[in-house]
DNA sequence: GATAAATAGTTGCATCTACAACTAATATTA
DNA sequence: TAATATTAGTTGTAGATGCAACTATTTATC
């Protein structure tokens, strides 16, 4: 006979955040996956380029999370798709040099546009002030998380 | 040459709540993962048993949102491993009734107070007023994104 | 400047995931 | 009550994921 009621689990936040995050990523990837057969990573990696022209695979991976073994197989996808170009640098041969291709771009320019609108949609019922103190807790939570250890 | 400015990406909040949400989970995550190598479905459903138990893997799917097929294979999984129980429903002979295992319920406590605590230490920044304020917006973007479509 | 350590990126591989097809049982409809 | 549709759960399979091992290049150390 069972009697944990310890929790509550529809209160307890990692569970929370996980269920609304995959909610809103979900129905975002479902436009570009639709449409253009782009995977979640590989839209990462757009977002990226199209803010961050000309940065490194490494660059990407730092600043999306993704593990570098999947930023390197969706790159080479990406590259086979010429929705981004590559270039070596000259000063160290090791790292590249990504971009969106004129494709990418326009790919990008159809695509972003729904997002951003999904996200106005989402984010319509609250006030500026509520937003600010939404995103404000993001970051203090993001930050608090990098620190805790166990 | 590219140009983009379009969205600040570290301010799109779907970017932002994933960066967020991957964050608390894989640190929990590495918790039970490391301790008893439990994935993380294998670890939702336990906690949906601990909360409700003697419930179906389809109520299973429909509160954690896991695809049925994962929920199968975790649930045999869990069962082979003799952290679950499970017996056939008399009504409805397609339905399965889950459960705890004395053994899975030992590991569960085992996890969960470090997952709370995890969770309190997340949290100790926020006072009860933002914590408030943030679960609210959260369930209120949850609705909103059910909503949506385009 | 030779040797060792670190870094960028790729690849092998075991595992995980999601979709669809499937089986079995129940519910609906005529 | 026979035929049809729906539901619960399982399984096949292609593709995605993440770790570790690997290559190539650059940086640090002696």
């Amino acid at each position: 006979m069972q009697h944990r009621k310890p929790l509550q689990l529809e209160a307890f936040l990692p569970y929370r955040l996980s269920l609304l995050s995959n909610a809103i990523s979900g129905a975002i990837a479902a436009v570009y996956g639709d449409k253009f057969a782009i995977s979640m990573p590989e839209w990462r990696i757009m977002m990226i380029l199209a803010e961050y022209p000309d940065v490194s695979a490494d660059e990407v991976c730092r600043r999306t999370k993704i593990e570098k073994s999947v930023v390197s197989r969706a790159v080479a996808r990406l590259l086979k798709r010429h929705l981004i170009n590559r270039d070596m640098d000259e000063k160290d041969r090791r790292r590249s040099i990504l971009r969106l291709s004129e494709t990418g771009l326009s790919v990008y320019d159809e695509v972003m546009p729904i997002a951003r609108d999904y996200e106005a949609k989402l984010l319509s019922d609250l006030s500026a002030g509520e937003l600010e103190t939404f995103n404000d807790m993001i970051d203090r939570l993001m930050e608090k998380a990098a620190r805790i250890e166990y």
